[in-house]
DNA sequence: CTTGAGATGGCCT
DNA sequence: GGCCATCTCAAGC
């Protein structure tokens, strides 16, 4: 997987059905993406980047693409991969996740069944066990992992999630889902489709 | 099932 | 002191 030699755009459509582990001394937990969105760095005024903004907390965001950046929000923690080279601060959100090992124990973790386990970017960190101590590492390096999974049947554009105010940026496509994926925010249920209809060869 | 308001705490100015 | 890349729950349809 490259992380570097793509657009954040792009990245962000390749993490789709991309299979993401995280193994503690105890569990180990995995699922497969199934949302995600693109910050494109110092022009886009919804990414903490903008304008070339540099502080301790986005130090990670400016490393070399492949690099883990978390950050908490009203005490829930966000997961992030920086993309682009070291010095251009881009990065894609994981947004959701189809769960698949250490179901249980995740749903121990959220205190919720079903797809409510996973569906949220706060929710998939509680349910992973994923903290701040992993932020500023380089993806595949330790405990948390991205390997090939399965491929999205089609993917789907829309603005992105909480982004009022940003003028252009607001309506921009830069999130991506799994079209009628059950674990993606905020799916309704008509929208939804059986899994041989959102993964490719099922 | 869908919608909206309120609760959160860390980070920046 | 203000600003959020959120979540949950209660009320309405």
């Amino acid at each position: 997987m490259d992380y570097i030699n793509q657009s954040t755009e792009e990245i962000a459509q390749v993490l789709l059905g991309k299979k993401l582990i995280h193994k503690t001394p105890v569990h180990t937990y995995s699922g497969y993406i199934v949302e995600t969105e693109a910050y494109v760095g110092i022009e886009d005024m919804a990414c903490h980047s903008y304008a070339g903004r540099r502080t301790p907390r986005l130090e990670s965001m400016y490393k070399s693409g492949g690099t883990i950046y978390i950050y908490t929000m009203h005490t829930h923690h966000m997961l992030n991969i920086v993309t682009k080279e070291e010095g251009n601060p881009q990065a894609v959100l994981i947004r959701a996740i189809e769960p698949f090992e250490g179901i249980e124990e995740m749903e121990k973790n959220r205190q919720a069944n079903g797809v409510n386990v996973c569906n949220g970017p706060g929710k998939l960190t509680k349910a992973m066990e994923i903290t701040k101590a992993l932020n500023g590492i380089l993806i595949n390096e330790e405990s948390l992992r991205i390997v090939d999974g399965k491929v999205p049947s089609q993917i789907i554009e829309s603005p992105r999630i909480g982004i009022p105010n940003k003028e252009e940026w607001t309506l921009k496509p830069l999130r991506y889902y799994v079209k009628g994926h059950p674990c993606v925010s905020g799916m309704k249920k008509g929208e939804m489709l059986s899994a041989a209809d959102y993964w490719h060869y099922g």
